[in-house]
DNA sequence: GTGCCTCGGGG
DNA sequence: GTGTACGAGGCAC
């Protein structure tokens, strides 16, 4: 009799058992225990493009290949119609007994006249399991079979079938997180061969522990002993066993801990066989460093983070420091590293490293717990097991949510380009989006607009896609794309395409989400903004795909296209609003900024739905906000190419800056409120007078010691190891000084310092703010390099020169000199 | 510019 | 494992 029984698939494997590839679907229950689902019944396959007009079914099912004396062989070809870049084919699949025997036919019929090409060669044996049979990682699925033995931690259930069931979704998996320190004398590099790991710690919900194997005086009470480094390595086996978590997580565990666990329990020839089959940890070293247990999710949080989180952050290094600060609001323990093993070796001061050591392992459980709802979507959108999906940027994201689709869209996957081709693809450019440059002044009732998604809905709109384009149907009639050099580029009209097709339900799934999310509570608020989010990261990252030399559906006419209908669509607001008397004052590539010019607001309300009556598809011109005031300042053309620059006052009363230096931190606060004032001042008093009387108030308080010593110190963060840096700036004497006093420094470390009257050159004269009494600090070098420099543009635009603000009532006659 | 090499993260 | 990988920045030429 078979049993029935519901499941969260999350890892997935196969092997060959019995001469039959067998997938492992290790999961939860929906009872919340381990199980590894078992199936047999899925085959190989790929398929084959004859040429039309030949017929070579019968050769191949005739296909006899002999490599190195075992034979391989087609099982069955199956005569399928299906559709390849937009055009109907009759295609062959040509199935095989192994995932092993793909490619070697494929390599056999690589060069048959009668063959046009062969395609998903190359997709491995799982992921087209898991694409055929629409299973997806993390979601419920019902399963028809029955309880049985394998030599397996968790219970094995063979299946005879296995389905979907519903939209339920793993909420809570069993997260660890682990973190290791290690032997490290004299700060100098890492040594796995040589240097021992002095302490594990893990942090989950419910578990915390640091196990170190050395005994010291100690009443913390997660602190666990071992006699010696390889009884280390058998506890951090034994918790991994028995707290059994469905994932295990760690920050760049991929490239550090891991590993080094790896190597370490080699030297004591300890088996890692954590697998949930009793398979050993695996790492792998392609061109980057992995490490797998077959059965337990591992996160690597920080790769997550640094390939999709990344760009949403402000921070430009992604340490765990930096991060952990910014998304949690939490930093790691003030611990000096270099004393770690001089401490080992007296036995001294340890909790405080294992206080620090425990405190890593919280931070990157906690980044985990954060990013889940996130990671969760995007395994849930592109079928991916989170293993894999945490591995990849968003180009491969794209490119297996396409894969996944084109299944059931009953498309045939284009193949990947080979070195000639990645190299051409590598060569080409082309242009870009509209810049419509601001003319510095100040400005009043600006109104905002903005395409909302706007590559995504021109994509989606056009019908911009590899199988779409210049299509025999339409070439007669043809409304052709506004390609900047007239070529004659077009997209269907008759037939929706696979990729606009995809996008649009990109989009319109993430309106609808939108539009509920406000109904939720706090706790499914922040599911559905990940959900959102996620849709809108990946709808986005369409039109970098089309462009993107590595991928399968590529298309430099696509992207080509798509960049010109924004340039179309952005300049064709730009002139019905100067045509409908509105002035505009600035644009860039999605935006518009005009101003009323005597209009009314409501004018502009009706100018805009004018355009979105005019618009295609899901086109929409959006109403950003309406500014009373706002300031454009004049971007220097320096290394970076041209900034944009620009403040704006909102109807409710805040600022909002953009390209201002104030938003980076290399500044002093007193150089950062001095602009946050002015602008203040002359955007909401519109009072320039009183903003320079302000300023000049600042400089002579400056030169009056009146400003406080916390307001002019500098932060500045070290991007790299001291030796490293060729211009020893200011910073990086600090940092020196910092060292050889014994404090640890090195990339991401924030240096805070001040600089001090004299006439040495200022790397000279920078000093720890401790170090430095009240009234030490170097006025001019405030007023001259910090506070002038930050308000300087905005004068600029308003008609006062530099000189205007140094003129101090005491000094007027003096400064005249200069 | 082009090509080659290193590094990020971790201790 | 039906497989393939990044991207930025520095330096020499």
């Amino acid at each position: 009799m078979a049993e029935k029984i519901r499941f969260f698939p999350m890892d997935v494997i196969y092997k060959i058992i019995d001469d039959k590839p067998v997938i492992h679907l290790f999961g939860k229950t929906i009872d919340n225990k381990q199980v590894c689902v078992l199936y047999d019944k899925f085959e190989p396959y790929l398929y084959v493009i004859p040429k039309p007009g030949t017929a070579i079914a019968d050769e191949l099912r005739n296909l006899k290949i002999t490599r190195s004396e075992t034979e391989f062989s087609i099982t069955k070809v199956e005569a399928v119609k299906k559709i390849y870049l937009g055009k109907d084919v009759d295609a062959l699949k040509v199935y095989t007994k192994f995932p092993s025997e793909i490619p070697v036919i494929r390599e056999e019929l690589k060069n048959n006249p009668n063959i046009e090409s062969i395609n998903e060669s190359d997709i491995l044996f799982v992921r087209r399991f898991l694409i055929d049979n629409n299973i997806t990682p993390l979601t419920l699925h019902e399963v028809e079979g029955n309880f049985t033995n394998k030599k397996l931690r968790v219970p094995a259930f063979q299946a005879e079938k296995i389905e979907p069931f519903g939209t339920e979704t793993l909420v809570k998996p069993k997260i660890l997180s682990v973190d290791i320190e290690t032997y490290t004398p004299g700060n100098k590099e890492i040594e796995p061969e040589k240097n021992p790991i002095l302490m594990i710690a893990f942090y989950a919900e419910d578990f915390h522990k640091v196990i170190v194997w050395k005994r010291f005086n100690t009443n913390l009470e997660y602190a666990e002993f071992a006699e010696s480094e390889s009884e280390l390595l058998e506890k951090f086996k034994e918790v991994i066993e028995t707290y059994k978590p469905d994932i295990l997580t760690g920050y760049f565990s991929d490239g550090f801990d891991l590993p080094y666990i790896k190597s370490r329990a080699e030297k004591y020839k300890i088996k890692l066989d954590l697998g949930l089959d009793y398979s050993e940890l695996r790492i792998k070293k392609l061109q980057v460093v992995t490490a797998q247990i077959i059965g337990i999710t591992h996160l690597d949080i920080f790769k997550f983070i640094r390939k999709v989180i990344s760009g949403t952050l402000e921070t430009d290094t992604y340490n765990l420091n930096a991060v952990a600060s910014e998304l949690l609001d939490e930093k790691k323990f003030d611990v000096d590293l270099s004393e770690l093993s001089k401490a080992w070796e007296n036995q001294e001061e340890f909790d405080k490293y294992c206080e620090y050591n425990l405190n890593d392992a919280k931070l990157s459980y906690k980044l985990a717990e954060k990013l889940m709802p996130t990671i969760s979507e995007i395994v849930k959108i592109t079928g991916l097991t989170i293993y894999d999906a945490n591995r990849m940027g968003f180009s491969q994201l794209v490119e297996w949510y396409l894969l996944k689709q084109a299944a059931n869209f009953n498309q045939i996957a284009p193949n990947k380009p080979n070195n000639n081709e990645v190299m051409e693809r590598r060569m080409k450019t082309y242009k870009g989006a509209f810049v419509f440059e601001p003319k510095p002044g100040l400005y009043e009732n600006i109104v905002v607009f903005d395409y909302r998604s706007l590559y995504p809905t021109i994509i989606g709109s056009h019908n911009i896609g590899p199988g779409t384009i210049n299509c025999s149907c339409c070439k007669e009639d043809a409304k052709l794309a506004p390609m900047e050099d007239n070529s004659k580029v077009w997209f269907c009209s008759k037939k929706k395409g696979f990729i606009p097709s995809i996008i649009e339900d990109l989009i319109t799934r993430r309106t609808r989400i939108k539009e509920i999310t406000r109904d939720h509570s706090d706790e499914e608020h922040a599911i559905l903004d990940a959900r959102q989010n996620s849709l809108k990261l990946l709808a986005n990252s369409f039109y970098g795909y089309l462009g993107f030399f590595g991928a399968r559906w590529y298309s430099f006419e696509c992207a080509r296209a798509t960049t010109a209908f924004g340039r179309y669509y952005i300049t064709k607001v730009i002139g019905k609003a100067e045509k409908d008397g509105f002035k505009v004052q600035y644009s860039d590539t999605d935006s518009v900024f005009l101003t009323l010019d005597g209009k009314t607001k409501e004018d502009a309300t009706k100018f805009s739905e004018k355009i979105n009556s005019e618009l295609p598809g899901l086109m929409e011109l959006e109403f950003e906000g309406f500014y009373p005031a706002g300031i454009f300042v004049s971007a220097k053309m320096g290394a970076f190419g041209a900034k944009k620059k620009y403040a704006l006052l909102s109807e409710d009363g805040f600022l909002k800056i953009k390209g201002f230096e104030s938003v980076r931190r290399n500044w002093s606060l007193i150089a950062k409120e001095a602009q946050e004032k002015v602008l203040d001042i002359i955007l909401r008093d519109r009072d320039n007078k009183k903003a320079l009387e302000y300023v000049k108030k600042v400089v002579d308080d400056l030169r009056n010691k009146k400003i406080h010593l916390d307001k002019v110190i500098i932060h500045t963060q070290l991007q790299k190891e001291l030796n490293d840096y060729d211009a020893r700036g200011p910073h990086v004497a600090v940092a020196q000084r910092l060292k050889n006093k014994g404090v640890n420094v090195g990339p991401g470390t924030m240096i805070r310092f001040v600089v001090v009257q004299g006439s040495d050159i200022i790397r000279n004269r920078s000093k720890l703010p401790e170090e430095v009494k009240e009234n030490e600090y170097d006025a001019d070098y405030y007023i001259n390099h910090q506070v002038v420099p930050a308000v300087e543009r905005i004068f600029d635009v308003l008609g006062y020169h530099k000189l205007d603000l140094l003129e101090s009532k005491e000094q007027k006659k003096l400064e005249g000199f200069f």
